[in-house]
DNA sequence: GTACATTACTTTAGGGTGTAAGGAGTCGGC
DNA sequence: GCCGACTCCTTACACCCTAAAGTAATGTAC
């Protein structure tokens, strides 16, 4: 279901994502409103954060509040706007401030906020981040990025680029961390039990395995599978997300050194 | 919906994912199979790439293969199935050479190549990888990163973090610019019309945007709405690609030359 | 105090989805 | 010629989003 607002409801969206103007407490006759905006979103996102995006229905969040499914679009017009306001709403939770000695390590301390915020919210991951909503939250997040990198001193036209890195390195990389945790809390079975059998049959049925991918081959021979205490994939995930880090915001001192001349 | 494959179904999972080991041709009693699995999967994609993963339903493959969905599972186990097999086949198409006089060369092409393919796929974005699939288009892929980025010179366990932050690049900023072109092609509505619709209602429900947001502010003033006949948000989404893109190889010089020592 | 407009919420219904169950029809081997 | 295996279909169920219409509650106006 990937639906594209429509020029009509994009003004009843906006209203909602940035709040009515005034928050005149409505007279006038019928009953008094039960429910609120509010508290739908808070209601969705506490399912999706309990129970996945899967779990994710009007019915479900309709019945988490003592009422039945329609009564949600008194409020919200439709799921897509109830998603897209979660996600905002969600976004907004991301702290401000990083004082830091350095535009390094603030960057740092930023993505790893960036991080833990996706991984308490691990739907979030499943909410395209390329349909701009447009809302205070997004803002907030991309203000807050661009204003800590700005620190770098390159031109913000550059910045902009170095936030948009950051970004998808640490989506992409905290995806995994997420999934792994719930297909454990899913399925019940323990990580190692899954891979151990997946590589016995990947044995079994790809034999050539080695001499088709001689690269990757070599690769889990050398470094893998190191006990550790905390799960493979979630392990592995952090350790992605640290090393690519680095190695952007090397990028990014090249950058600097070349910009500032070479002295 | 999002289903972790149980244990039961991981072997026939894997099966269909490496062919079979003997390519029998079925002999014995009962009607001749009319389709086969790659016949499926081959429907299945052309579906999703011309009219989205939202349209890909068990109903709308068996329609254009002349069966009804049921028919499907002859051959296929879920739809889960299908999607990973979808996944990996595509993943095949990536190819594997890259000659270049140098790596960084040849990381730019492949990196430029793995964009096509996404591009060309637009619904690889929503099946996530972090999930493995384990089939051997997505070996194919891991292989041909692998065995480029070797070239630097890097320990091999450092090589895969760069692959994994080179895909993450590619993936996120490819996603933007997929999306645009989808929400073209759908609403019928021109982007830049969309675009100044919202930012009208912006102005109106959020006054004080420049205030609260003011990086974010100085970044719209200074720099964006360069007339191009490239659709913007698609040249925005290949510019991103490509700046973060040299950020990151950047990061990975400087790493060879600390590697090898301060001279 | 009563009629009415307005609003919150429910019920009903329609068209989608994935897929379990069981019934045709078709073919190879005996 | 028939049996058993196999493909494919019909039916059915449980869920999904949401349009439309009905019901109950509330405040305002006369």
């Amino acid at each position: 279901m990937v639906v594209f607002a429509g020029q009509g409801d994009a003004r009843r969206s906006m209203e909602l994502l940035w709040g009515p103007p005034v928050v005149a407490p409505r007279t006038g006759p019928g009953p008094k409103p039960g429910l609120s905006v509010e508290a739908i979103v808070a209601a969705a996102i506490e399912i999706a954060d309990a129970e996945g995006m899967a779990a994710l229905s009007m019915r479900s969040v309709g019945e988490r509040l003592g009422r039945t499914a329609m009564a949600l679009y008194t409020y919200v017009p439709g799921k897509t706007e109830l998603v897209d306001l979660m996600y905002d709403r969600t976004l907004a939770e991301l702290p401000s401030s990083y004082p830091a000695p350095d535009w390094r390590a603030a960057a740092l301390s930023l993505a790893g906020a960036l991080w833990d915020l996706h991984l308490r919210h691990p739907w979030l991951l499943q909410v395209s981040p390329a349909r701009p909503v447009l809302g205070p939250g997004e803002f907030h997040v991309q203000e807050t990025l661009l204003s800590v990198l700005a620190e770098t001193g390159l031109p913000l036209s550059r910045v902009r680029w170095v936030v948009a890195a950051l970004f998808n390195i640490v989506r992409g990389s905290v995806q995994a961390a997420a999934e792994s945790r719930q297909a454990a809390t899913e399925t019940g079975q323990s990580e190692e039990d899954w891979w151990s059998a997946r590589s016995a049959l990947l044995g079994e049925l790809a034999p050539d395995l080695t001499a088709r991918f001689p690269t990757v081959a070599r690769l889990g021979e050398e470094g893998a599978f190191e006990p550790s205490d905390e799960p493979y994939l979630e392990r592995e995930a952090r350790l992605s997300f640290e090393a690519g880090l680095e190695l952007l915001l090397d990028g990014v001192e090249a950058a600097i050194v070349k910009a500032s001349g070479p002295r």
